[in-house]
DNA sequence: CCCTGTCAAGTCACG
DNA sequence: CGTGACTTGACAGGG
């Protein structure tokens, strides 16, 4: 089991640094990837001193990637330094997630927006890729929108899944959310395009269909298959006090120990706790 | 220099 | 119908 935080560790230089789209030049997109890419390595060494080893990679490491201003040849200008964070990882043991935001939506009625997200997807996967990872690092997104017809929101999913480029495919997990796709609507998802589904506690505790975490655990650990690696898991808590689905400022020790003692798979559990490394070292150490 | 409105992108809930 | 929330953070202009 290998534990983590998401995407920025607060006392090193930011790992997703970015600008307005409006001061765009090729000499800003330059200079934000290499500051991102240097964070990033140091970012990893911090998390192998303290054994943290599940990470995941902010999408602000390369800004307007899949936006048509952008035109620099990342892939090729930072080729060695991309392949020297992989050998890293590779050689640490880590395991990796990107989580594209909630503009990508490949079950979406305008088409236009499909395109759009699938181009998102696709420099996450060339991301990837240049790191030369295998397809156990992965790219979680949510289902999408419901648009009024889940059935209809859920075929449309399976029918873009099986359009998508290989390279996209490959990586693709999908994580159930706390108001419209539930673990049960996921595992049906699941069944028709066999993609892997992430385990999220605090989405399962808003909406779900009467099954324990314990349940939902054994039945989302079935759809990752030896290539996904296994399974991936969020962790977060409620902040207390505050609305509904914020998540918690800091690890409750308590709160995490007992979660713990319900997970009933071996799995690499990503916290999405808001103060990151500080958390993730005290997780650690409860493990 | 600090403050804060706003940031590429979409959907849904709430007032 | 306008606004905030989403894994949020932080850019960048105005005071």
């Amino acid at each position: 089991m290998r534990i983590g935080y998401a995407c920025l560790n607060r006392s090193l230089p930011s790992a997703g640094k970015t600008f307005r789209l409006a001061s765009y030049s090729e000499a800003k997109f330059r200079e934000t990837v290499q500051h991102n890419l240097d964070a990033l390595q140091q970012l990893l060494e911090f998390n192998v001193e303290h054994n943290l080893l599940f990470h995941r990679i902010s999408s602000n490491t390369i800004p307007f990637a899949s936006h048509p201003i952008q035109t620099v040849d990342w892939q090729e200008e930072f080729a060695e330094q991309l392949s020297s964070i992989g050998t890293c990882i590779k050689n640490n043991g880590f395991r990796i997630s990107m989580h594209p935001d909630q503009f990508v939506l490949i079950n979406a009625k305008d088409p236009k927006i499909v395109e759009k997200s699938i181009g998102d997807l696709s420099w996450h996967a060339d991301f990837l890729d240049a790191l030369g990872l295998d397809t156990t690092a992965k790219i979680q997104i949510h289902v999408g929108g419901v648009y009024g017809d889940k059935e209809a929101a859920i075929a449309r999913f399976v029918h873009e899944h099986k359009r998508l480029p290989s390279k996209i495919q490959r990586r693709l997990a999908i994580e159930h959310d706390d108001r419209l796709f539930s673990v049960r609507d996921c595992m049906v998802i699941h069944k028709q395009t066999g993609i892997p589904v992430i385990f999220d506690n605090l989405h399962h505790e808003c909406l779900h269909n009467g099954e324990t975490q314990e349940e939902a655990m054994q039945q989302l650990a079935i759809t990752w298959k030896k290539e996904d690696g296994i399974p991936l898991v969020d962790y977060s808590m409620q902040a207390p006090g505050e609305r509904v689905g914020k998540h918690a400022q800091t690890l409750d020790d308590k709160h995490f120990t007992t979660f713990i003692k319900h997970v009933p798979i071996d799995c690499d559990i990503m916290l999405e706790i808001k103060d990151k490394e500080p958390s993730a070292i005290r997780a650690k150490a409860l493990c």
